[in-house]
DNA sequence: CGCATAACCGACCTCTTCAGTAGGATTTGA
DNA sequence: TCAAATCCTACTGAAGAGGTCGGTTATGCG
C-alpha cells in the first residue's frame, strides 16, 4: 500500500468540510458520523492537518473546522503531505529545497545509484497526480456542495 | 515511503544481474558484496523474484541467479510488484483481472467514494512510471553492461 | 453562573510489518 | 567427499499503524 488510511481519513474529511456550504464551522464529531470514522482519530489527524494550515478552528461551544482556503486553492498533495509526511518513494531519497534529489547511496560506490532513475519517475508520477488534483475536483465528483437548503448538513443529530 | 527497502534492494539485485555480460549465473554473495547488502535477506527477496518468474537459479556450486528474460523485457512494474505486493494506494483500492476499480466503500453511504477519483489518478502515475521503465534502462544508467573483460565481475573475492 | 459542547493534548495499547538473523537441509561441481 | 551454492522455516527487535482513553481548556447559551 502507498498510503495508509491518514491519508484516505484525512482526505475524507478535508472533502466534508469542503462540501459545506456556508461559512459556519463543522465539529469533528459531525464529520465522524458522516464518514463513520472514529472520532478520537481524527482528532490527531486534524491536528495535523491544522499545523499545515489547511484547516482553521474555532473553539468552544458551535466550534469546530473550516477549510483555510477554498477548496479551488487546495491541491491534493498539501494534504497527503500534511498527513503522510514527505512524499518520497524510498528512504534513501530526499528532496532540498532548491528541488534537488539527493539520495544517500549515491556515493556509496563507484557507480551511479541504480534505482535513482527509477524513483525520480514514480515521484514524478505520484507528485503530478497529486498536485494536479484540487480539493474542489473531489468535492464535485462526491456529489458536490450540500445545497444547505434541503434537510440539514451533515451533523443533524439522530 | 511509498516503497520499503525490499523494492530498493530487489531493484538493484536485478540491476546486478543485468549487468553481467555472459550467461553464467550470479551467485547471492556475490551480489550481496556488491552491493553490500545482506545475503541472508537477499535470499528472501530473490525467492520471491523466483516465485514471479523473473529470474532462474541453478543450485550448487558454482550456481547462482540470471535473469529470466533479456533485460530489455523486464519492465519495473513486474519487479516491483513481485517485491511488495500488489500496488495499490489505498487499502480499500482493489483492480480486478478485468482492469475495473474497486473500493470497498463504494456502497457505504449515500455518495461516491470521495478519494476514488484521487487514488485512481496516483494508480495511474505510479503504473506508468514503473511500467514505462525497462530494466535495460537502469542497468544502463548504473554505468551499463560490465565489459566482462576488464577486472572481473562483481563477484572477484577480496 | 453553570453546563453542554466543542477543540486540544498526551499517554497508552495492540497488532502488523520491516529488516534482518540463525540454523539447517539439499543440490551440485570439482 | 568437500565446499559452494540455493532453499526453507523460524525467530526477533524495532517501528509504525490504527486506535482508545482521560483529562484540560475555551466558549456560546439559558
Amino acid at each position: 500500500m502507498l498510503f495508509s488510511t491518514k491519508a484516505e481519513y484525512g482526505v475524507r474529511l478535508m472533502v466534508e468540510l469542503g462540501r459545506q456550504p456556508g461559512s459556519a464551522p463543522v465539529s469533528l464529531s459531525a464529520v465522524a458520523e458522516a464518514e463513520r470514522l472514529p472520532l478520537s482519530y481524527l482528532e490527531h489527524l486534524v491536528a495535523k492537518l491544522r499545523n499545515a494550515e489547511l484547516v482553521t478552528s474555532t473553539r468552544g461551544a458551535h466550534g469546530g473546522y473550516r477549510l483555510a482556503q477554498p477548496a479551488e486553492a487546495i491541491t491534493l498533495d498539501q494534504v497527503v503531505e500534511a498527513l503522510e509526511g514527505q512524499i518520497a518513494p524510498m528512504e534513501c531519497f530526499h528532496e532540498t529545497p532548491e528541488g534537488k534529489v539527493l539520495c544517500s547511496h549515491e556515493s556509496d560506490g563507484d557507480r551511479a545509484c541504480a534505482t535513482k532513475l527509477l524513483w525520480t519517475r514514480v515521484q514524478g508520477g505520484v507528485t503530478k497526480a497529486l498536485a494536479g488534483t484540487t480539493l474542489a475536483e473531489l468535492v464535485e465528483f462526491s456529489g458536490g456542495v450540500a445545497s444547505g437548503a434541503e434537510k440539514a448538513p451533515v451533523g443533524s443529530v439522530a
